[in-house]
This record gives C-alpha cells, sequence and structure tokens, in this order.
DNA sequence: GAGTATACAAACCGCTTGGTCGGTTTGCAA
DNA sequence: TTGCAAACCGACCAAGCGGTTTGTATACTC
C-alpha cells in the first residue's frame, strides 16, 4: 500500500493547487496560505519542496503551463494539414474551455504580462516558450511550403511569429470580453488568416 | 500667479505617478506609499482626490492609459487610406517607443491581464476599450469598403475584431522579449495581414 | 475680517504576506 | 533494533500593505 508520506505526491498536489491559484489570482495575488489550505499541505512541507515562491513559480509554469500549453501546438502541427490542424485546435479549444477558462485567459499570458518586467526569471520563461512555439509552427509551415501546401512567397519564421502573436492577443481579449461569442469571432478571424496562407 | 493649493494639479499629479507605477509593476504591486513619496504628496491629499486604492486605479486607466490608446487610433484610422494608416502607426511606435517601453508593454494589456479575472470594474473597462477600437477600426473598414479601397468580401466586424488582437498579441510578445528584433518582425506579420485586405 | 468648506499633513492601525526555525515524525538501511 | 536523513509541522516574525483619523493650514464667500 502507499505510504503515509511520499514526497512525489506531495510535491505535486502543491504544484497543482498552486497552478490552479495563480491561474485565478495571478503569481503575486496567489498566497501562500491559500495554497496550503487548499493543498491541505503544511508550510513546512512547501519549503521543503521549494525554496521559495518564486522557484514554486517557475516549477509551475514549466512543469504544468508550458507543457499544457506545448502539448496543444504538437498535436495541431502533427496533422499531414498543418493550416486545417490549427484551425481544428482552435474549435477544440472553443467546445472545450469552461466559462472559467475564459474568464482566466491564458496562464501564460497572464503570468507574462504580470511578470515580465519585474522578474527576469519569469521573462525568460515566457519568451523561450514564445519562442518554442514559433519555431514548431515555422518548421510545419516549412515542411507545408515545400509540400506545396502553403504559398511560396510567405516569411514563414515572420508569419510563425505573427501566429503565435494571434493566440496570445485572442487569449487576452478573451479574458477582457469573458463573452464566448467574442472568442468565436476572434477565432475565425485568426482561421481565416491561417486558411489565407494556403496555396 | 498660481497660488499654493491647486487641487487640479495634484490630482493629476497623483494620476500620473500612479500611472507609471502601475506600468511598471502592475496594479496590485504598485504602492500606495511608493506614489505617494514619488508624487511628494500626502496620504491625506491622496484620499481626498480618490475613495481609495481601486477608484485611482479605474482613473488611471480612464483618463490616461484608454486616452493614450485611443488617440493613437484616431490619428492612425483618420488617414484617407486606412491600411496605410494603420501600418504608419505600427512604424511610428516602433521608432519612438524605448527599451523599457518594450519591457513594459502595453499597460492597457497588463492591466487587463492582471485584473479582469477578480475585478469587474476593470474587466468592464478593458472590454469597453477594446470594443471602441474594434468599432473604430469596423467603421474605417466599411467605409474604406465603400470607397472600393477593401477587398468587398471581408467580414468586416470579425476582421477589426482580429486586428485588435493582433496589436494586444503583438503587445504581449514585445513584453515577453524585450526584443526591438522581435517587435520589428511582429509589426511586419501584422502590416502583411493589414496590407492583405487591400482590394 | 469672520466664517467655513476645501485641501492637505502625518501619525496610526489592523491585517496579510512571504519566510524562518526548532522540533517531531516517518521510512529505510545497516 | 538502532541510527539517521528526509519529510513534515506549525508557531512565530518583521515588513509592507491599504486605509482611517485627527488635526491644521489654505482659499474662497459673504
Amino acid at each position: 500500500m502507499s505510504p503515509v508520506r511520499d514526497p512525489d505526491v506531495t510535491r505535486q498536489k502543491i504544484l497543482e493547487v498552486a497552478a490552479e491559484e495563480m491561474r485565478v489570482h495571478g503569481y503575486k495575488a496567489a498566497s501562500l496560505s491559500e495554497i496550503l489550505s487548499k493543498a491541505e499541505v503544511s508550510k513546512g512541507a512547501l519549503y521543503h519542496h521549494f525554496a521559495n515562491k518564486q522557484e514554486l513559480g517557475y516549477a509551475v509554469f514549466e512543469e504544468l503551463y508550458a507543457e499544457e500549453c506545448l502539448s496543444r501546438w504538437r498535436g495541431a502541427l502533427a496533422q499531414e494539414d498543418v493550416l486545417d490542424g490549427i484551425c481544428h485546435m482552435l474549435s477544440d479549444f472553443e467546445d472545450q474551455c469552461s466559462d472559467e477558462d475564459i474568464a482566466c485567459g491564458c496562464p501564460v499570458n497572464t503570468i507574462s504580462q504580470e511578470m515580465a518586467a519585474v522578474d527576469d526569471g519569469f521573462q525568460k520563461q515566457t519568451f523561450n516558450m514564445y519562442q518554442r512555439q514559433a519555431r514548431m509552427i515555422e518548421e510545419a509551415l516549412l515542411r507545408s511550403s515545400e509540400q506545396g501546401l502553403v504559398k511560396s512567397g510567405i516569411d514563414c519564421e515572420q508569419t510563425a511569429l505573427f501566429i503565435v502573436a494571434g493566440f496570445q492577443g485572442i487569449a487576452s481579449m478573451m479574458k477582457a470580453s469573458r463573452s464566448r461569442e467574442t472568442l468565436h469571432k476572434l477565432h475565425a478571424g485568426l482561421a481565416d488568416y491561417v486558411q489565407h496562407l494556403r496555396a
């Protein structure tokens, strides 16, 4: 049977509760006391697994937020028709997300806007995340370009970067609007853009 | 000569210093003590002009952030060629903004991401701001459509919304990257999109 | 010039925050 | 069975926060 103490489980529990709190309240406003009580874990346990709040934040970002985000892109870009893959990802997200998800927005975008200017660690993490996304998309576009799927004239790096920006912008407006209708129109706008890349 | 006490000047001073602090640190992390000491104003003065921090925040958003943002759009959309107007606005911004501006990002986007989920007032203010921008762009597109400047098939509302999202997304990535080069590529991407709307 | 509302000054307050630290319990190895 | 390190507990702390209150100086009105 499982032991009374399992450090991995404890750490994961803290991580997940912290992620949820930070998704809703942001990094700074996420209270350690609140996290501890919701995770049913003592302060001693937390500070045993993480040096301080900052490192907890970094871990949440890297192990949960970034991972979720990248896996979504991996799925979309693995489709044989990359453009359709992206569009399907958009409508899938729209179908799956709850009202709370809409209100909370994209955690990467939220943390980035809150912290990038005042914490170099978060700035590097978020920038790195965006670069990885852009790189993935760029490679997919280059592949598609060779296959004759997308127009030949386009600058794949620039386009990939703009697609990432489009996503983040949609996340921003989704959060600000709290409106599924707005989200739908925005997705339609991005889908149009993506499809116009087709050869 | 000017009186020793001028309530309007005092209020404006508080507003401007608060705006600067919130631009850098966000709303919650902007400290009233810090604002007061930088503005060389007492706590009594602040609480004479504003009921609480929240109302100060709302005033900063409405009277400074929103105004600056909207005036930029007004200028761009007043051009006879709206598409060029937007593109010029992009390159003007790029030329004028300092490294600090890049690092701080767009204050509307920053505040929106920080507060929209936890404060209905900020949520409404930011959404309203985005809607006004979108409306302005939509009307400009409709005008241009009648003039035969832009393609006839486009959905002006959806396109306008996506342009606003594109802007916010660029602001997000600009802040996260702290890189002028990235900003330039993003602007180029958006400019391409805007120009492809041309008839 | 008196009276009064406005405009400020600054000491003060309760509360929450992230973080510390001495002590205790658990699990495993020898 | 013993020994010890890892895991955890929770009382405690200083600092900073937004906000209140009491008092005073200025400016305008009559």
